[in-house]
DNA sequence: TGTAGGATCCACT
DNA sequence: GTGGATCCTACAG
């Protein structure tokens, strides 16, 4: 969830992936590598860590570790659910669905994240995460390779990808509840 | 001080 | 299915 400029906009987290510290070659902390720019994944978990991508794209992920252990969470993908309308301004789309933020790039174009929200804390503040009280069955959470990262060698093989499918869960607890175009 | 490369998206073929 | 956009950071010299 974020609220920039008092608007609320948000949705369910579906599709994460797992940065696992020093010893993730994927990870920008690897190496116990420690600059101004990862600076933030060392401290204690509950901050946000947001940076710049091809020059063109903002990620946001979840810092999770304890102070001085640079664990994070990338979110990839969220199901949009609030402040929908607010969204498709921000990323020029016209119907609203998955496809509006189904990329790491484009869920926080749709958010509103900058790198202001960089090392921000995430229960105070303009961008948190809330606890729906969703029930996620282990069934539902699939596991992958994680995208974009074959530089890593071997580390690009670990299963540290997780994906939700949100649809199937609603359909699932509401069959009958009006679908929203999706993809 | 300069340069290479990256956890991506979009338009175009 | 493929390639270009685009800019900050890290690292080398």
């Amino acid at each position: 969830m974020t609220r920039i400029d008092g608007v609320e906009t948000g949705g369910i987290i579906t599709e994460t992936e797992a940065y696992a510290g020093i010893r993730d070659r994927a990870s920008h902390a690897f190496g116990e590598r420690r600059t101004k720019r990862t600076e933030v994944m060392y401290r204690a978990g509950g901050v946000s860590y947001v940076y710049l991508c091809y020059g063109i794209h903002y990620l946001f992920n979840v810092v999770s570790g304890e102070q001085d252990i640079p664990h994070a969470i990338l979110i990839r993908g969220i199901y949009p659910v609030v402040g929908i309308g607010k969204m498709l301004e921000r990323t020029g789309k016209k119907k609203p669905g998955y496809a509006l933020t189904n990329g790491p790039g484009k869920l926080t174009k749709a958010l509103g994240i900058t790198l202001e929200h960089n090392g921000m804390k995430l229960n105070d503040g303009d961008l948190w995460i809330e606890d729906r009280k969703l029930i996620v069955g282990e069934a539902e959470i699939q596991t992958a390779k994680r995208i974009g990262v074959a530089y890593a060698g071997d580390d690009a093989l670990l299963p540290y990808r997780f994906v939700f499918d949100y649809q199937k869960h609603i359909q699932k607890k509401t069959p009958r509840s009006g679908e929203q175009d999706v993809q």
